[in-house]
RNA sequence: GGAUGGGUGGCCGAGUGGUUUAAGGCAGCGGUCUUGAAAACCGCCGGGCCUGCAAGGGUCCCGUGAGUUCGAAUCUCACCCCAUCCGCCA
């Protein structure tokens, strides 16, 4: 979320930077938040100078009292009761005026870093070339993962079908297997090479976390909800769970950066996406994900926003799996962040690259959502952290690519070497 | 789900209607002393917002919301959360 000062001291950054997204109206949207603020900023100097005279009348009716001076107790009393009603009226149109302000501004995307490239949709997003890694393999006729899956037994889309309906599938035997290995292996990784702490975090939330890390309210349509009166949601990623482990709350700079890491459920209605994707495992309602948050000075955010792309290219590069990264453009990019990068591994089955993580520095929109603040050495409140999440990796799609990548000719699919001590030392996947 | 007890500043904790700007302690920061440190002592020490060039001034916040009152941390109502016990349960 924005924060209406820095909009109304420099409402030309914040314009530029939303036309930069693609908002045609930023000018005429700016100029309405700063027609609310004055409102409320005028409202506010009235109320307050009543409130003063009301308690320093109050305060005197004490002392008259004390006194017994009860002519002057009684007149004092009149004067306040006159200032009542006022301020009642005040209290209750500051609410409203705060209130709408804050709607306004919780559907306003997050501003581009200015490194980030602009353009209007995926075809726009710049790789980067220091970050490529690995070649396609050459596979003669390659299949696609669901194929390779269905042929070994080991993937069965009928029965999910039968018992959840679409965009759910059962995992048998070792590729069940396969996907607790992914996991384990993915933490290890981060926890140990990277220094995130293992979090096993709820997956069933409120909604202000879901408001803190920016799917509420403009989102709602692609989450799953429990029907209580005060309900509960379903994570669609670890990022709300680990990120808002410290809203409200006032960190010492000298404990950050903070770094978690959870290897979870993940579930998305997938509103949008009807007829995407339709087949095998790239876009289910439910799918698992290791998951890297990062909470961090301001200073300190854009060297973790690399160190964190580092970490999730770190388990392709073990796996020996061929993928790029590419920074987002300004139209492509998530409504909280300031700059993205997607690492994009090559599946053979499709030929071609398909996202597999996205990393962002959220920049402090994140933060002033959920009120995380951090406090220096000497005490003093310095003002919102600063976000980042990242997949690391997408463990659904990892299977994927593992499946397509390793295919071998006869059906079956080899383990690559850095998984083998979690698949109980076996090298090839083979039908049940 | 039932019963009981609780929710106060970074932490602990006092405070049952005005004369208080939420006592006191711990932690933190600065200083005295010391070769250095500890201890002791002295001082500082919550957050948001409005206003102001600044210094400063004002206002709101004692779980949340509504109410009573000239005035609420304190009284009333509703709700939320936590703890303990009981019931149920993986």
């Amino acid at each position: 979320m924005h924060d209406i000062k820095a909009i109304r001291d420099d409402s030309s950054a914040f314009v530029r930077g939303l036309t930069r997204r693609g908002l045609g109206d930023a000018q005429a949207l700016a100029d309405g938040l700063l027609v609310q603020d004055k409102a409320l900023r005028d409202l506010l100097v009235r109320l307050q100078t009543d409130q003063a005279r009301r308690n320093d009348a109050s305060k005197l009716i004490g002392q008259a009292k004390a006194k017994k001076d009860e002519a002057l107790a009684a007149s004092l009393m009149a004067e306040v009761a006159g200032l009542k009603e006022s301020i009642q009226q005040g209290e209750a149109s500051q609410r409203e005026l705060e209130d709408a302000l804050k709607q306004a501004l919780a559907v306003i995307p997050n501003i581009p870093a200015d490194d980030v490239p602009d353009g209007a949709d995926e075809a726009a997003n710049v790789p980067v070339a220091a970050r490529a890694f690995g070649k396609a393999p050459g596979i003669n006729a390659p299949k696609q993962h669901f194929e390779i899956g269905e042929a070994l037994g080991l993937m069965d889309f009928e029965r999910a079908a039968k018992v959840s309906g679409a965009r759910f599938v059962y995992l048998k035997g070792d590729l069940a297997r396969l996907e607790r290995a992914l996991g384990a292996f993915m933490l290890d990784t981060h926890t140990q090479k990277f220094g995130y702490t293992e979090m096993a975090p709820p997956v069933l939330v409120k909604s202000p976390a879901l408001f803190g890390t920016n799917q509420l309210p403009k989102f709602e349509e692609d989450l799953f909800r429990t029907t209580n009166e005060d309900p509960f949601w379903l994570i669609p990623t670890a990022e709300v769970s680990l990120t808002n482990y410290v809203s409200d709350e006032i960190l010492n700079e000298a404990e950050l950066p903070l770094r978690f890491t959870a290897f979870t459920p993940c579930f998305r209605a997938e509103a949008g996406a009807a007829g995407r994707d339709t087949r095998g495992m790239i876009r289910q309602h439910q799918f698992s994900k290791v998951e890297l948050v990062s909470i961090t000075t301001p200073d300190q955010s854009n060297a973790e926003h690399e160190r964190m792309t580092d970490a999730a290219q770190e388990i392709l590069k073990a796996l020996d799996l061929a993928h790029r990264v590419v920074t987002l453009c300004t139209g492509d990019m998530g409504f909280g962040a300031k700059k993205t990068y997607d690492i994009e591994v090559w599946l053979p089955g499709q030929n071609a690259y398909r996202e597999i993580s996205s990393c962002s520095n959220c920049g402090d929109f994140q933060a002033r959502r959920m009120n995380t603040r951090f406090r220096n050495t000497e005490g003093k409140v310095k003002g919102p952290v600063h976000t980042l999440n990242g997949s690391g990796l997408a463990v659904g799609r990892t299977m994927v690519a593992i499946l397509e990548n390793y295919q071998q000719p006869e059906g079956s699919v080899a383990i690559p070497a850095a998984l083998q001590p979690y698949m109980g030392g076996k090298k090839v996947i083979e039908k049940l």
